[in-house]
DNA sequence: ATAGTATATTACTAAATAGTAATATTGTCA
DNA sequence: TGACAATATTACTATTTAGTAATATACTAT
C-alpha cells in the first residue's frame, strides 16, 4: 500500500501540539503542559488508575511514564498509592488541584477542536475518529502480536 | 466541537513511532532514524531545497530544523551550499549515500502502511489521506493569520 | 546609502519520549 | 516452599522537538 498518510499524520501532530502548547500557555495555565493534560484526560475520564493502565489509555511507554508521573507528582497534580487489593500496583488519581483545571482544558480542547476540525460536517468528524480508532487498534495489535508474522 | 481526535491521533503518533523506529532498526537501518528519514522523504520528493522550504515541508519548526541538519550533516546524510541566485538561502541536498537508501525506507514505510491501515479500502484511504489534507490546512491557516482572529 | 526585511545560524534552555538493564515488591502456581 | 510472572521504580542514555534572543548575511526598496 501506497500512502503518505503517515508523513500528513505525523506533520498535524507537530503543528497541533504547537498550537495547543501556546493555547495553554495563552490562557494562563501554566500548571500543567501539553503532555501532562493528556494524562489527567484519561484520569478526568476514568478516575483511579493503575500505573500500567494510565500507559495502556495514553499509549504511552512505561519509562515515558514514571518520569511524568514524578513531574507532576511534584506539582501536587497527582497521588500514587499502592493497591491494597494488588498490592504489586501503584494507583494514580488527581488532586483536588488538578479537578479544577478540567473546566479550563474542556474549554480550550473544544476551541482546539473548532480550529482543527473547521468546515467538518459532525459525518466526517465522526468518520475521521471510526478511522483513528482502528488504526489504534492496527497498531496495537501489531505491538501484541503482529511482530512476528510478518 | 467536542471530540476526541485530537487525543487518539496522539496515541495513535506514539504507537506508529515506535513501530516505525522498531522497524528500521530490525532491518539494520542504524544511518538514520525515523525523524531524519521524514526530512530525507521531502528532499527525495522534491529534490533540493531551501532550508525554510524543508520546515515548511516537514511542519517542524525552524530551531528543530537547525539541529536535525547538523547530525545529518555529520552523518553524511546531506550536504548545504548557499544558493547563488539568492545567498540569503542555504540549499540543502541529499548525498549520494543518503539516495541509495531510498529504496529501503520505501519498503518499509509500505510495510508499516499495511499493517496501519490494514482492512482499509482504497477509498477509506483516500478519504483518510483527504481528512488529514484539511487538517494540516487549517493548522496551518491558524498559525499564520487565526491566532488573532478568535 | 541606508533602513528594513528575509534567511539562517548560534547558543542556549527545557520538555517529551523511548530504550535498557538492574532492582524491589508482590502475587501465583506447581 | 520455591520458581516464575507481573508491576513498578531507579538510573541511566539518547533523540526529538520547540522556544528565545542574539548575530550574520544578503536582498529590497526608498
Amino acid at each position: 500500500m501506497k500512502s503518505n498518510a503517515g508523513f500528513l499524520n505525523s506533520q498535524n501532530t507537530h503543528l497541533g501540539n504547537r498550537i495547543f502548547e501556546k493555547m495553554l500557555k495563552d490562557s494562563g495555565i501554566d500548571a500543567f503542559s501539553g503532555a501532562q493534560g493528556r494524562i489527567m484526560y484519561v484520569l478526568w475520564e476514568n478516575g483511579t488508575l493503575s500505573v500500567s493502565q494510565v500507559c495502556k489509555l495514553t499509549s504511552l511507554a512505561n519509562s515515558t511514564m514514571t518520569v511524568m508521573l514524578d513531574q507532576m507528582e511534584v506539582r501536587g497534580l497527582i497521588n500514587r498509592t499502592r493497591n491494597e487489593r494488588n498490592r504489586k500496583q501503584i494507583l494514580v488519581s488527581l488532586t483536588d488541584t488538578a479537578r479544577l483545571y478540567k473546566k479550563e482544558y474542556d474549554y480550550i480542547s473544544e476551541k482546539m477542536n473548532n480550529l482543527t476540525y473547521k468546515g467538518f460536517s459532525q459525518e466526517e468528524l465522526m468518520m475521521y475518529e471510526n478511522m483513528l480508532i482502528r488504526i489504534k487498534k492496527n497498531l496495537e495489535d501489531y505491538i501484541e502480536n503482529g511482530e512476528n508474522n510478518d
